[in-house]
DNA sequence: GTCCACTGTCCCGCTCAGTGGGACACATGC
DNA sequence: GCATGTGTCCCACTGAGCGGGACAGTGGAC
């Protein structure tokens, strides 16, 4: 919650917890492979008892299930995700089908403007990034695909629920408004004020308001029935990039998404 | 099995039957997401039931329990898979680390060679696709991040194979060779020879093997022990593609992310 | 209109799959 | 030596999961 969090920066987000109810073995075993993030890709039985706070015995016999159905692999210095799981979560339908539609214009934008470009769908209160086009020169960004960052704190997300029905803003405002950084729009009315300026831009910006040094400018992609199903961006790095004369190439590009989305069948 | 496949060709191949044991919860549940697939991203409770044989009120119960975890989604016509598991894949470190390693040489791959670039990893008997970089013009590959095909058939599975212990090899001959198209060898006496070939030249070829028209040149790229973890692969049609002349660039950009990966840390 | 076949949802009593405390062997480090 | 960490396995208890079956709603055929 606190801005000037202990490590990395926002490069992940924690999903929301689950809703309280006595745990199923379902239930036990997504906390097993929720317990996995790119700080901790391989754990032992005895770590994950620890994190997931379950007793060894039971996490021992959970976990040699799965990875009998393939979601964890066993190494000598304990388990991992598996590629059961990458090969499941390559179906999920949201992420697969935008991801289809926009790479070549996502490409392009890419080519156009030599920044780096994002694709994200919005999950819930959260955006999830699907696809990223990373620029060849400049610092790294955090940014990661199948990485959950706070939809208000981002270009994407708030591109995404400046043109989704109230409801969702309201369950972004009522899940609170976490601050990533001093920049992010952590206050209900400047939050709303801004989603206003955007549905009247077409465009949304993000002044390190996810990341210190970041700056983007994303506008929404719209699906079959009209409403948002994702959005694009263009990024990069303090001063290095020119936001203004980026907006219409992304507006550009997430309109051709769009078309395409809804061209077929 | 046969070379004839009903429709669209291989553009995945079921992975291989779990081992028979009294199915518990975590099995039926993989059984369910294991139900989807690229023809079939939605299905209803009805559906599920039918084709993962279980009584009608269980997958009830199963789906609504899944649907609460975010592994499926509920829509107005059915089910799909959920945005967790798409979260959930992109953090398994197999496919994660390799393609983080090799996406800049895979452009540079794509961009000096004009053709559709592929990067897959070994799982079992058959290799997974990780990354795809397809080619601006010309026809539409069938291969799909998060597919399946058994290595033999494949220019980047014989590539792997070709460096992998023999007991690998011979997981996969004892798992069968079955043909894809009439030029995919499943023969196991001319299937060792082609690996014996491809050690001495350090590239595999695919000619048809894998689907007709299409023709490839891979190569294999070493983590740190040493042994074969990925292969990369350049991919054309049928005659618009000069193998010769790229198998050296294949080569090169794999050995360049073979040395990334021993390098990091 | 009346079928019929199909959905999704829910109830509820039975039972066996899942549980977890505890014991054990082994590897480190002091 | 002892202490503290592993991973693995056993086994008696019990409630979570099971699934047959009932029910309401939908929609096409006639």
């Amino acid at each position: 919650m606190c801005p000037t969090e202990r490590d990395s920066g926002p490069e992940s987000w924690p999903a929301a917890p689950l809703p309280p109810t006595r745990e199923s073995v379902l239930e036990r075993a997504v906390m097993v492979l929720r317990a996995f993030d790119v700080k901790h890709p391989v754990l032992t039985v005895s770590d994950l008892s620890r994190r997931v706070g379950l007793p060894k015995s039971t996490v021992h016999r959970l976990v040699h299930e799965m990875a009998r159905l393939g979601l964890l692999e066993i190494t000598p210095d304990g388990m991992r995700l598996g590629m059961q799981l990458f090969e499941l979560g390559e179906l999920a339908p949201r992420s697969r089908d935008v991801r289809e539609a926009a790479r070549p214009y996502m490409e392009d934008l890419h080519e156009a403007t030599g920044a780096t470009v994002h694709l994200a769908v919005l999950d819930g209160v959260d955006v999830v990034y699907v696809d990223i086009l990373r620029a060849k020169h400049g610092p790294r960004l955090p940014s990661r695909v199948g990485g959950r960052l706070p939809a208000h704190a981002t270009g994407v997300g708030k591109a995404i629920l400046a043109f989704s029905g109230p409801e969702v803003v309201t369950g972004r405002v009522a899940a609170g408004l976490p601050a990533l950084t001093r920049h992010t729009l952590a206050m209900p009315g400047a939050f709303h004020r801004a989603l206003q300026s955007i549905r009247r831009e077409g465009v949304a910006y993000d002044h390190e308001e996810s990341s210190y040094g970041v700056y983007c400018a994303a506008a929404p992609v719209f699906g079959r029935g009209g409403m948002p199903v994702a959005a694009l961006s263009v990024t990069g790095t303090t001063h290095r990039i020119d936001l203004p004369r980026l907006a219409p190439a992304v507006r550009t590009a997430a309109m051709a998404v769009t078309r395409r989305l809804q061209a077929s069948v």
